[in-house]
Formats: structure tokens, sequence, C-alpha cells
DNA sequence: GAAATAGTGTCTGTGAGACATTATTTA
DNA sequence: TAAATAATGTCTCACAGACACTATTTC
């Protein structure tokens, strides 16, 4: 049947009509989910400095099989033909998680046309935010090993500008590095700026590329990035943090996050607004004890004051 | 063959094989892409008052057929199979709006199962900015009729806070009026923020749909949060500017997106870094003629200072 | 000079950033 | 009392917001 005589159809028969002749016309992608899966976990080290250390992790999956097998992958999966991206998402935070109602924000939607060598797949890229106490201890079982938590590091190794006849080229060299207990795995990555005029385009390439599979590193520096650029205005760090938590406590959460350290009475004020004392105290050591706050429902991100 | 004796074949023997009996297994969805083309205009109404307006315009197409027939809907396509995303979004800009190299970034992606009568579609949705001067006047070809600027305005009807029991509950209702020349379409969003502890998760339902197609009221609505949000952050209002344009100018393409008046001080104070004084001056009216500006090349934006 | 808009000077309040001080605990 | 960390007081500086004023043009 002609394009023309199917428009002449009622819209139902139009339909029946489509998913007979037209549906399957042209050969589709894929659709895949890639989690990164963020907590704030307290270090076991126990060296000289008192003060308790925390640091930024990311859920890592060993692969098994081709391609990339035993690089390490983000949590992800196959979106159903009968379920949303954000079903997809939950389930898999779920499965791998083991914890139910996981923040999880969606990123970006990757595309590349070889970003997997099998077939195409366009992958839907989710950050998502997980309290370690409520986490359960990563399941013991026969692929234990498979899947681990990463400590995070970002480092910017080059930064260079140049502005060439009205347009801006920013290009920063970073180097990604996930560390666990007796694995490492990094990357370099390439991020280019071009502003031209005021219509700015980024790319990024991965230039080196050690036991992370995929694009993953490139999801991974994004969603870094997004945590990074929304820590400060948002209560995004707050999945992060126990129920009960002492300020000292969500002020690391904080500099975790944003990799550097952060103004004691400053910190305070700034989320003065976001928290309620409970009452209760915490004794962690030989010195003063911490009071216990929650978050504040009520608090409202007042968008342009 | 079987999953396990997959994984014994080196890897390009795999992809080989899996590409036989593995990448058509399931059933796949689509891809296609909406872009939420935005310029700002000059009104042609010539009321009492001497200051000239503008407005924010988006641009639709009213659908030749089914499904969603006669409704107006965003401008888009099908990804191609040999194509990432953002190809096929500066393909469609350049055949829709006559331009090359438009401004345009990832919005979001949209998955509903249910968001297409005739298959399963995933769109990826894109925020577009063009400079009004450099479109060319819409074709008066054989369709002219059916691609059209509309001026944007959305309303907040209601808002309802609701705090029970450590959960907010914030239901807002939105009304979005899209205006052409003698047709309206128009659209009632139901927007509700759910916030548990500081987990956030937003529901977004069209309860009322007049003349705009899908979900398009919902990517829309979507993309001018998205403006508003960035505008007063990053140069991204100069993209609806031309090379040169004077401040009050400017200013008026800010007020149009935020949809509120500036104070001119705070303005200029706040873009003088952004641009240039070109030395050259424009007349406009029986009054001090304006000085004009362009963008300013070597502008960065420091995320945190 | 009147009308209209462009552009500048300056006061005020808020909030970020930094430094200093007090408070509370245990060894 | 020393050591360690929690919590608060307060100074400074940058900037947002507002108001008043000056500048330039045409009629």
């Amino acid at each position: 049947m002609e394009e023309k005589d199917l428009q002449n159809l009622s819209e139902t028969e139009f339909i029946e009509q489509y998913k007979k002749t037209e549906k399957d016309k042209y050969e589709k992608p894929s659709i895949a989910t890639d989690m990164a899966i963020f907590t704030v976990a307290t270090k076991k080290v126990t060296d000289n400095r008192k003060k308790a250390d925390k640091e930024l992790q990311v859920l890592l999956i060993r692969r098994g099989g081709h391609p990339y097998k035993g690089d390490w992958a983000l949590a992800g999966g196959f979106m159903g033909i009968d379920e949303d991206v954000e079903t997809a998402v939950q389930r898999e935070l779920k499965e791998e998680t083991g914890v139910d109602g996981v923040y999880a924000e969606q990123l970006y939607t990757w595309s590349a046309v070889d970003r997997d060598p099998r077939m195409r797949i366009v992958s839907v890229s989710y950050l998502a935010l997980v309290d370690q106490e409520k986490l359960p201890p990563l399941q013991a079982g026969d692929d234990a090993d498979d899947v681990r938590w990463f400590t995070v590091k970002d480092r910017v190794m080059e930064s260079r500008d140049e502005l060439v006849d009205g347009t801006m080229i920013k290009t920063d060299k970073i180097e990604l590095t996930l560390i666990s207990d007796e694995v490492t795995a990094s990357a370099v990555i390439e991020k280019t700026t071009i502003t031209e005029g005021a219509n700015v385009k980024t790319v990024v390439t991965i230039s080196e590329r050690n036991g992370i599979a995929f694009d993953h590193a490139e999801i991974i520096l994004y969603s870094l990035e997004r945590l990074r650029g929304k820590v400060n205005y948002t209560n995004i760090a707050f999945n992060l943090a126990g129920e009960e938590f002492t300020l000292p406590d969500l002020q690391q959460i904080y500099e975790v996050i944003l990799g550097r350290e952060l103004n004691k009475v400053q910190f305070r004020r700034h989320v003065e607004n976001m928290v309620v004392d409970t009452g209760k105290e915490i004794k962690t050591g030989a010195y003063r004890p911490s009071k216990l706050y929650r978050y504040n429902a009520a608090w409202v991100y007042d968008q342009w004051k």
C-alpha cells in the first residue's frame, strides 16, 4: 500500500496497517541503560590522622564475556519492549544494589555508531546515588568478585585555551582513575570545547583505556560533572547520607564530591535551612560530641529566589 | 549455539556469531529525535507603546497524516541506523530552518511505552536556538502553511504544596499556550514533584491537549525550563541575538526568556564581561542611539569561581 | 524644551569567604 | 591540662537589587 493511500484510512485502520507494513521497514537499534551508581564510603584505612575520611565510589561489574571481556563496566541492561527506560533503571538498580527506591536521574543518551561492536546500541545513562548504610554487603555468591565498588579520582592533566579568530578552543585532558582493593582501572579523556560565537560544542574522546569497558569512562566523567554541578544548589547530596547525620559528616560528603575542602562556617550557613536538629547527639571520639540532624522535608529550592 | 559456547570463541568470532544469532532476538524500538527550536522574534504589532517588544517562538509542523493528524508537532525525525543522534539532529535542523550550525543541546530521552500509537518510539529531545536574522522566510512552497512559528506562553494555573509525613508533594498545574497567526494550540500539564527524604521524583502528565501532538507539550515545557535555567549562568541567550546587538535588545531577549523584567544596571553588570563594544552605534528612534556590541569570544564561564 | 530611550553613579542589604574564639569530650 | 574536634562570633569584600540621575536623539 502506498503512503498516500495509507492516509485515506481512518486512524484506527491506519495504525493497524502501519503495524503490518511500515513498522519494521528500517533496521532499529537496541536501547540499553548504563547507570553510574555512586556512594560515599568511609575509608577503612587507619592512618595517622584521627579525622575519619570518606571517599566517592562507583559500582562496576567485571565483564564475563565478549566484548571487553575482563574489563569493568557500569551496571545496566537492555530496556524491554514493554517497559520504559525509568522502569528498566529502577529494576536494574534494585537488582544491583539490593535497595529499593534509589535516587536516579537521567544524564545523557549516548549513540555513537561504533560504541558497541556487537550491534547498534543506544544507551540512556543515569546517575544514581545510594546511602552506604542502606547497602547490603556485596553478595558473597559465586560472582562476588565481579561486582565491586571503585574509588573515583579524576585529575586535570592538561588544560589549554586557544582563541583563534573569534573561536575559543578549550582542550582538557582528564585522567580518571578507579581503584578497588587490588584492581586499578583508568582512562584518559580528552575534552574539547569549541565556542564559535556563542555556540558551544563539546567533543569528547577516550585517548587511553585501561580496564574500563565501552565508553563508560566518558559516562562516569559526565556523571561526576553533573553531581558536582548540582551539589551546591539542590539536595542531591543528602541521598548519600543516612537518615540521621552530623554536620561534619555531611560536610565531608560535600567535600568528597567537590574534591576540595570547604569552609565550616560557610558550609553550615549553606545547609542551615536544609536540615533539622533531631535533638540527639553522637560521641565519636575524645572530643565534643556532634549534634545529629535529619533532612528538612520542607526545604524547597526557590529557583530564582 | 548456547550462550556458554559463544563465550569460548575469540572476540572476532564471537561478534560474528552474535550478529548472526543474537542480534535480533528481541524486538527493538525505533529511535527518533524531537527538537524544540526557539527563536526570539520582534513583534510586528505596532501598539501604543513605542518600545519594540520581542517574543519567544517555537517552530511547529502540522501533522499531515495519522496519528494526531492536523495537530502541531515539534520538528524531528528518525535516526538512521548508520548515524548517531547528534548527526540526525544537525541534519534535521538544517532541513527545517535552512541554517547551518544551529545551537543544539540534548534535553531528555522520552520512552513512555504508549507515546506513539504506531509503534514503540524512544525519542531523544533537543533544545535548539536560532537567531531570527539568520532565518530565511518560511518556504512559500506548497506546504508553507504546515510549518509555523508559534509564540510561547506558559502560566502556572495552580501550585500546591503538601507535606505529609516527611514527604513533600508539590503539584503544579501549568498552562502552555502556543499562538500563531490564526492558530492557537494549548495544553495543561500537571507536574507533581514527590520529595521523599532527599529523593526527588517528578511525574508529569498532560491533562488537556488542544492541537499539540504526542507528548510534545511536555517536551516544550521541559525545554523552556532548561532554557530559563541556563540563561543566567551561560552564554546560551547569545545564540538568539545577531552578530551585533545593542544591550537593550539583549536585555529584551533575556526578559522574554525569563518572562519578567530585569533591572537595567544589574543586567548590564551581569553581561559586562560577555560582550565587547564594537565602537559602532545604531539609531532606532527619537532618542539617544544605542552602542553595538558583539559576543566576547574570550568569555569563559568559571564554573566554581 | 518635551518625550523617549540609552547609559551611568551610587546606596543598601545579603551572602560568600576567611579568621578567630569558645565549647565539650577523653586520656 | 593537653589534644582533638564541634560549634559559634564576627570582620571583610563582592555582588545583586533598587533608585536617581545624566546623556543623546528627534520633533
